[in-house]
DNA sequence: GGTATCCTTGAAGCCCACTTCAAGGTCAAG
DNA sequence: CTTGACCTTGAAGTGGGCTTCAAGGATACC
C-alpha cells in the first residue's frame, strides 16, 4: 500500500508517515515505475509500535534502534538492555489509567440516567492507584 | 505536599509541575507563611490524568478545559461532546498494543530460556489487531 | 485531455511542551 | 551562621516531532 493508505489504517498523518520513512524507521519498498513507496503489512505493526512507543515519551532516535534490533532479530540477550526494559513498570501503570478512562467513558457515554460516576470520581481513582509512584523522568 | 513530592509521586519532574500550574491545570494551596505551592492527594489524580490525556496526544488548552468542567462538576449531558468521546476508540486499541508490548516485555525479561517470542512477532501482532483502523488524526 | 488527487524531494518553518535562567527567599542540619 | 536543598517568579530559550513549502511527476476519473 502507499503512504497515504498506510497512514490512515495507523492512525496518522501521509506526513508522519514520510517523516518516519525519511527518519529511517520504516523502509518501504519501492514501485520500480514511478518511485513511489509501497508498504506492505510489517509496517503497519511497525508504525502502531512507534506511535505506542511515542506516546511513552520514547525519542525517534531510541525507537529507530529498538526497530533495527527488530530487523535483525538480534540476540535476546541484549532485549534485555533494551530502553522497553526500564519502560514495563511505567506500561503497567499506564495501562491501568487508562482503562479506568476507558471504564469512566463507557459508563458516562451510555449511561442516559447520568448514574455514572463523575469525572472528579474518576480522577480520584487515578491519584490512589498503587501503580502511581513510578520514577521516569529526570 | 510540595511540588517536587508531587512530581515524583507521579512520575514527572518538577518543573513539569510546575508548568501545569503556572498554566492552571493544577490550583495548588498556598502555605501563607512562605507562599510555597501545596498540593493535596486529589492534585496527583488531576497530574496523572494529565499524563495519560497528553500520552493520547491531547493538548493542554484542551486538557484545561476538561479539567475544569471537572472542578465545577459540570452536567453529564456536556459530557457526551467532550473531546474525550471521540478518543474511546483510540483509547481502547491502544491498551490492547499496550498490553501486547507488556506481555511480550514479561516473557522477553523473565524467559532465559529465550524461548520467547521475537520483537518481529510482536510488531506483526501490533500489525493485526482489529482496532488498528481507528481515524484519529487530521 | 482537463482537472483533481495522489506521489516525490530537501529544506525551511512551526508549534508547544517543557527547561533554563536570573535573582532571589525559606528552611533544616550541623 | 553557613551550607545545601528546597521554594518563588516571569521571561527567555530549546528541542524535536512533525508540517509546510516549492517544484515537479503520476494516476485516476469523467
Amino acid at each position: 500500500m502507499r503512504v497515504t493508505k498506510l497512514a490512515r489504517a495507523g492512525g496518522v498523518t501521509a506526513e508522519t508517515v514520510r517523516h518516519y520513512t525519511r527518519e529511517g524507521l520504516l523502509r518501504p519498498r519501492r514501485d520500480p515505475r514511478n518511485g513511489y513507496q509501497l508498504y506492505d503489512a510489517e509496517a503497519l505493526g511497525r508504525l502502531r509500535f512507534i506511535d505506542c512507543l511515542r506516546s511513552l515519551g520514547v525519542g525517534l532516535p531510541e525507537i529507530k534502534q529498538i526497530l533495527s534490533w527488530a530487523d535483525q532479530d538480534s540476540p535476546p540477550v541484549v532485549d534485555r538492555y533494551t530502553p522497553l526494559a526500564d519502560q514495563a513498570p511505567r506500561i503497567r501503570s499506564r495501562i491501568q489509567e487508562l482503562q479506568a478512562i476507558a471504564r469512566w467513558l463507557d459508563s458516562t457515554i451510555r449511561d442516559d440516567t447520568s448514574e455514572a460516576p463523575s469525572l472528579r470520581q474518576l480522577i480520584e481513582t487515578l491519584g490512589s492507584e498503587k501503580s502511581a509512584i513510578v520514577s521516569g523522568h529526570q
